[in-house]
DNA sequence: GTACGTGCAAATATTTTGCAGCAGT
DNA sequence: ACTGCTGCAAAATATTTGCACGTAC
């Protein structure tokens, strides 16, 4: 009596949200995913788009991000990375600085727990903000 | 013409919900909150509850959190801290390791913007879902 | 007295879900 | 063929808001 593991079919919905995400450079909404993927399947509902980012997320292909707002936003860039989120336009974008795997150590002496990984998120103005 | 700046009052409402949050470990939802003041204020809303909690973040008293989840949980605690977010019980604690401020450098440095904070989560299992 | 705050209820916004038919493996 | 996936629409969740009255300053 083991338990069979869910198995992941990959539909033509599924391949188009995926490669929607992998393409962008932006963090976008599920309706900014929902309003590009009409343009390839019309008929596509929101709700597949949401069953499917989370089916994404749980297989470990995209990162769920949740800053400073009521809704989430999604990220195709699996590769541990820093965010930057600018406080006036409320931009979202990858930062390239090392990722310092070390600070799980403190923090899992600190507590007492394991720590799997960390989520680490400057904000600011951006440059464009700026002037 | 100059633009006069919103004067905030502290209605007995607005105390018990900072109080509420100043005396809590925990880190809870609006509507923890919301049934916490209740015991004081048989009548308040939760619009209420959700008014106060915006307006007492603007003026610095308490900190939103929106960690891996569909809704907020709020914090007390002002002072810069990182968090453990347990992804077995869902727990939100503060961890006491040192605030790396240099890291906004590197981060400004980086994207060409200006870094006000950061935030840093670690996500693991928490010593008490070990076992 | 002024204008910010409150309770109430309705409205929004975002995400989830039941269901009957469709489709990937 | 089996079982996961889809579109559709309705439901669930979390948060915001219009309004008339109340209250801190």
């Amino acid at each position: 009596m083991t338990i069979t593991p869910r198995i992941h079919r990959m539909t033509k919905q599924r391949q188009i949200i995926l490669d929607v995400l992998k393409k962008t450079e932006s963090h976008p909404t599920a309706d900014w995913i929902y309003e590009k993927v009409r343009q390839e399947v019309p008929r596509i509902s929101l709700g597949t788009v949401y069953r499917n980012l989370r089916v994404l997320k749980e297989m470990g292909d995209i990162q769920e991000l949740n800053y400073g707002s009521t809704y989430s936003r999604f990220d195709g860039n699996t590769k541990p990375h820093y965010h930057f989120v600018c406080l006036d336009c409320g931009d979202i974008m990858d930062i390239h600085v090392p990722v310092y795997t070390e600070l799980d150590k403190d923090a899992a002496e600190e507590t007492g727990g394991k720590v799997e990984f960390h989520r680490l998120e400057f904000y600011g103005i951006c440059s464009g903000c700026i002037q």
